[in-house]
DNA sequence: GTGAAAGCGCTAACAG
DNA sequence: CTGTTAGCGCTTTCAC
C-alpha cells in the first residue's frame, strides 16, 4: 500500500512530471474519487457517501475510516467542477461593485472575499463602472458559471429597463438555487445588509446644525443611484426639520466630481459655512477645490464626509465623517448568502447597520461674527 | 417551430417558474446543447462543432446556419462547467494580491478584471494579507477550480519553504495547461510584467540629489517582499554613486507603518532634508507624522512617494512621486496570460514597464543656509 | 450498508 | 460532412 497508487485512467504524458506524493496536500487534486475508491476497496458511490455526509450514518464506521485514510493518503481533493455540474451550482461567490478602485468598495470586497474564503468559497469580483449594460453582461456570465451567490455592493440604478432585465436574471439565479444579497439600497426586494445612509446623513446634518451652522451646502452622488437618494433624503429631512433651506449638487463619487460640485456650489450658493459631502472619496476633491479657492478648512468652512474609509484618517485635515462599518457589511453579506443557501435565512429582510459620527478636525463651531 | 421547445429531460418543478422564452437572451442558459441539436435536427456533436469551430469548415454551411439559428432561438449559452470539466480547465482568471484595499493593488485589479471580462473571462480575486499560508491555501483552491491563469500582483516573499511549496503548486497549474504571470518582482522565473522599481527609485533619488539634498532618508517595504528590495537597491545605488550615505527604515506598505518608520528615522538620523518613501500609501502616513512633529512639507523637508495611485493628486500637499502605470500592468498581465494559454508567448520573459517622475508640491530645492 | 447505473452538459476520437 | 460512443469526476436513485 506504499508508493504510487495504481492508476489506469488515460494518463497524459505530462502528468509524470509531478509525481504523486501520497499524503502531501496541494499536489493539485490529481487523484479522483475513483482512485480513492479503488485504494479503499469500495465503490465510487460508497466513497462519495463516506466523504460527503460525514454527519449522517449512511456508511459503516469502518468503511468510512478506510475511505478517509485512502483519501488522505492520495491527497484527494474533490473536483468542484464535477460537483458543480452535477449540483447545477458552484461553491463560488461573486461581488458586483461600481468600481473596485474606489476605497469604499475595495474595503467591502476585502471583507467579503476574506469571509468567503474562510468557508472555502472563491469570490469573483465584477467592477461594472456603474454601467447597466456592463453589469448585466457580468451577471449573465455569473449565471453561466452558476455562482452560488451574487452580492451587489453598489446602490441600485433607477432605470426601469435595467431593473426589468435584472429581474429576469435574478429569477434565473434563484431557479438554480443561487442566492442574491444587496449591500446597498435597492428597489428590488432582496435580502439586504445596508449601512444607515439616511440616518447617517441626518446625524451629520444635525451635528453641523448643532455647531451653529445655518448655511450648509450638500454634495451627493448621482441621481440614479439609490444610495445617493437615501443620503440626500436624510440630509434634507434634518435641514427642513430645523427650518433650513437645503442646497445640493451632485457628483459621481470620484474626487474630480467632488471638486466640480464644490465649484458649482461656490458659484451658486456662496457664503455657506459648512459643506457636507456625502462620500469621503468626493470629499477629498472638495477639500482640494476649497484650498484652490483660498478657503481654509475648518476656519472658513467646515467640511464633513461620509463613509470613513480606513486609512484616510491620515489626511490633512483629518476629516469629520460618518463611519460605516464596511467590513461588517461585507462579512454580513457573505453570512446572509450562506443562510439563504442552506435555507435558514430569517426576517427582517433588510438589516440596517448602524453608523457612527466621527468628529475630527475638519469641522468646528460656527464663529458668530 | 414556435413556442417552447420540446424538453424531455428530468424537469424540476421549480423550472416552470421562468418559462423559457426563445430568443430572449439572459434567461439563464437554461437550454442545453442537446436542446439546440434537437431543434436543429442534428446530433449533439454536430451542434457542438458548428457552434465552436466557427472558423474551420468541419460542418456544412447550411447545417451550421441551422444550428446557429436554433441556438439563437433558444438563447443558448454554453455551460462553462461542463466545458471546463471536459477540457480540464476553466475560462476563469485569478489575481492574487497582498491587500485589495490597498489602492495600489485595487488599481491593478480594476484593470485586470476589466481586461479579462472583455475576453469573456471572470476573475477571482484573492487577498492574501501577505500571509504565505493564506496565499498557498488560496492557490490550492484555484487549482481545484482549474483556473486558466493566476496573476500574482504582489512581490514574491523571500522564504524558502514558501517558495518550495509554491513551486509544487505552479507545476500542478502548468500540468493542466494553466498559466502563471507575475506582476511584481519574484525569484521564480515566471513570465513577468513589472514596473521599473529599481530604475524608478534611482530616478527619484537622483532628482532629489539634483535639488541639492544631501541628507536623504528612505522608507521601504518589508525585507521579505521582493518589490521593497528592488526599490531599496535603486535608491542605494544612486546614493552611493553620489558619494552619499543611505539611511533606511522599513514599513509594511500601510500608512501607519509609514508614520512609524518616519518617527524612527527622525530619532535615528535627525536633520534629513528629504524623505523618500517608496510607496504612496506609506507616504500618507509619513506626511501625517511630519506634521505631528511640527515639520512643514516641503519647507522643512521634501517628501517623495512611489506609485502614483490615481486620485491621490488631490491630497495636501500634492505628492511628488514615481508614476507606475498600474492599469497598463494589469492589462498586460491578462494579455500575457492569454498568450501563454494559446501558446504564442514570446521572450523576453520579463517585461519592465517604464515609470515617470511626477513632480508636484511636496519637494523643492534645498535652500542653502 | 453497499454497488451498479444513470446522467449533469459538453467535446473529441472514431467510424461511416 | 455527420452520427455514435465514450468519457471528464461527481452524486444520487434504485436495487440487493
Amino acid at each position: 500500500m506504499s508508493g504510487r497508487p495504481p492508476r489506469d485512467g488515460p494518463a497524459r504524458s505530462s502528468e509524470g512530471r509531478t509525481a504523486a506524493r501520497p499524503g502531501v496536500a496541494g499536489e493539485g487534486g490529481r487523484s479522483s474519487l475513483t482512485d480513492v475508491a479503488r485504494l479503499a476497496g469500495v465503490s465510487v458511490s460508497t466513497a462519495s457517501r463516506a466523504l460527503r455526509h460525514s454527519g449522517i450514518h449512511l456508511v459503516a464506521a469502518t468503511t468510512r475510516r478506510r475511505v478517509e485514510a485512502a483519501a488522505k493518503e492520495l491527497g484527494y481533493r474533490p473536483n468542484p467542477l464535477a460537483r458543480g455540474l452535477r449540483a447545477r451550482r458552484m461553491d463560488t461567490f461573486a461581488i458586483m461593485v461600481h468600481d473596485v478602485a474606489d476605497p469604499y468598495f475595495a474595503e467591502i470586497v476585502r471583507a467579503a472575499t476574506s469571509a468567503a474564503s474562510g468557508a472555502g468559497y472563491l469570490t469573483v469580483v465584477c467592477s461594472s463602472d456603474r454601467d447597466p449594460d456592463t453589469e448585466l453582461r457580468y451577471v449573465d456570465l455569473l449565471i453561466d458559471h452558476r455562482v452560488a451567490a451574487v452580492l451587489f455592493a453598489g446602490g441600485g440604478l433607477e432605470d426601469r429597463a435595467y431593473q426589468r432585465a435584472m429581474a429576469h436574471r435574478i429569477a434565473a439565479i434563484r431557479a438554480y438555487g443561487g442566492a442574491v444579497v444587496a449591500l446597498a439600497p435597492r428597489v428590488e426586494r432582496w435580502p439586504t445588509e445596508v449601512t444607515d445612509n439616511r440616518g447617517g446623513a441626518r446625524l451629520m446634518t444635525e451635528y453641523l446644525i448643532g455647531l451653529g451652522h445655518r448655511k450648509i451646502a450638500f454634495v451627493t452622488g448621482p441621481a440614479n443611484v439609490h444610495t445617493s437618494v437615501e443620503r440626500w433624503r436624510g440630509h434634507r429631512e434634518a435641514m427642513l426639520a430645523a427650518g433650513l433651506e437645503p442646497v445640493m449638487e451632485r457628483g459621481d463619487f470620484r474626487p474630480e466630481e467632488g471638486a466640480a460640485a464644490t465649484r458649482r456650489l461656490l458659484e451658486r450658493a456662496p457664503g455657506f459655512t459648512a459643506l457636507f459631502v456625502a462620500s469621503d472619496t468626493m470629499a477629498v476633491g472638495a477639500l482640494a477645490e476649497l484650498r484652490r479657492q483660498g478657503l481654509r478648512v475648518p476656519e472658513d468652512v467646515s467640511v464633513a464626509g461620509f463613509g470613513d474609509v480606513p486609512g484616510w484618517e491620515f489626511r490633512d485635515p483629518p476629516l469629520t465623517t460618518i463611519r460605516s462599518n464596511l467590513g461588517a457589511i461585507g462579512e454580513a453579506g457573505v453570512r446572509r448568502a450562506m443562510s439563504q443557501l442552506n435555507g435558514t435565512d430569517k426576517p427582517p429582510r433588510v438589516r440596517v447597520h448602524p453608523v457612527e459620527l466621527v468628529v475630527r478636525d475638519s469641522t468646528r463651531p460656527l464663529e458668530r461674527v
